[in-house]
DNA sequence: TTTGGCCAGTTGTCATGACAATATCACGTC
DNA sequence: GACGTGATATTGTCATGACAACTGGCCAAA
């Protein structure tokens, strides 16, 4: 007795690869496999072309191909076995948490995100942040401390501590732009984040500003994120209405 | 003015691969660079020695260096930057989150783990359920929940659902070796998770369970876990004390 | 009927080679 | 001295080829 379903594979509609464009040829397929995946089109269970076939069809060498769908395995969505083949993941799909900001979340989920800028200020690092953003103690840093709001209620109240380069950002621009988009804009690249997520009871201020009754449960999110030379450019303590906010998150075995 | 440590590489010792054995060249390279990382010999910010004479100097072809190097990165310890080189990631290392059960995590941190059985029957399906197992709705399910302890102190309350195929768990199994144990004993290699994480207000009774007062913060999370087959083989429903326990997650943008 | 082995299919690993894109640095010119 | 420009170094992408390891089913033998 066959354990899965072993549906064949439709997929038809390859044909539009740009050769010769800026974007990678094994992004642009595997941009098209999760489509037909997200779409149902490749059903879950059902199996994909093998990799050798996949390439000769397409004009592309294994690699290629190989690499393309490894990226969707790496999603969460296919699963591959040794000798059998690939197949989707069954379950619904879910989209998996990627280094974003809070500003991204909200706007891809058709919220308007809004901003309550209540600090923003130049600030001797303590040795918590002094560790966190790989500086000497008692050096110069910028903390600011915000309410983020989604189509005016308040979500979440973030803090966060910058290196000394970055003190003469710009108020107006954090309230419209998110910090991650201020700090792209002024040419840096996160690559690297590391998060820890817990919980914790309200103080009467958070309360407050979040507008829910003390003593409530929170959602935390401490996060050092690095840029792509790997030096620290974000330290930040953000609490989360749970009502309103959750992690998602995809792990994938090697 | 460089930006960046450009301190030069020592990595001398790089001789023991086995080449016959079955362990992957990729894999024995990671680990040896991932060590150096770790142990302090690699500091932080200092450059790898580049792709082509790192395998040039080992036997290697470069795409084999290329992968160990990328399984790196993909942990987050290392950065890669085009015309430059690869570069150690700034700040204190911390242990990346992986398709593990509390027992295993508990282990790790060398507390002993414990188990109170609180239910262990069969239960037909509710739609949540179903959807989560992809099962139909009615069937018959495992229904279980534990309360985990850590050297004798409550740590989390878990409820779990998995297919009917494992309707015939012993309690024993389940109290001596934590879920995920019996699972992989059984044959089943768990592949993708999909988690979700939040926070609540404890119940009346969670709070009796974990020893703490009613109406505490508790950090929950919510899992689907898939096996390399693609077939979802657990969905569980945990809330944990936040005093004891937290996730830690890192995120590498590609 | 059951058991064992062989064979075909598929992914996993590795080598070699080539060119493209990007960042740094030295150099020369204005 | 400032600026552009080219040379150099390094990672990013892609092709081709080969063999290994694992799975499942078919088939013959016990």
């Amino acid at each position: 007795m066959s354990v899965q379903d072993e549906k064949t594979l439709p997929m038809g509609m390859f044909m539009d690869l740009q050769r010769s464009g800026p974007i990678p040829l094994y992004f642009q397929v595997s941009q098209r496999i999760e489509k037909a995946i997200l779409s149902g089109e490749l059903p879950a269970g059902s199996r994909l072309e093998n990799e050798v076939a996949l390439g000769q069809r397409l004009g592309l060498s294994r690699p290629t191909v190989r690499r393309a769908i490894q990226e969707i395995v790496d999603k969460g969505l296919l699963v591959r076995r040794r000798g059998i083949g690939t197949q989707v993941v069954h379950g619904q799909v879910t989209r998996k948490v990627e280094l974003t900001s809070l500003y991204d979340d909200l706007t891809n989920t058709h919220k308007v995100p809004s901003t309550h800028l209540l600090t923003l200020e130049s600030q001797p690092a303590d040795a918590k942040t002094a560790e966190r953003l790989g500086v000497a103690e008692g050096n110069p840093t910028l903390h600011l401390r915000r309410v983020r709001l989604a189509d005016d209620v308040p979500v979440a109240v973030m803090e966060n501590w910058l290196p000394e380069e970055f003190i003469g950002i710009e108020p107006n621009d954090l309230v419209a732009h998110g910090l991650y988009q201020v700090l792209r804009s002024r040419g840096v690249t996160m690559r690297v984040a590391r998060q820890h997520i817990g919980a914790r009871k309200s103080t009467i201020e958070e309360s407050a500003l979040l507008e829910i009754e003390k003593n409530s449960a929170l959602l935390t999110m401490d996060r050092t994120a690095f840029d792509n030379s790997g030096r620290a450019v974000e330290f930040g303590q953000h609490c989360y209405r749970p009502d309103l906010y959750s992690f998602e998150v995809t792990l994938v075995e090697k």
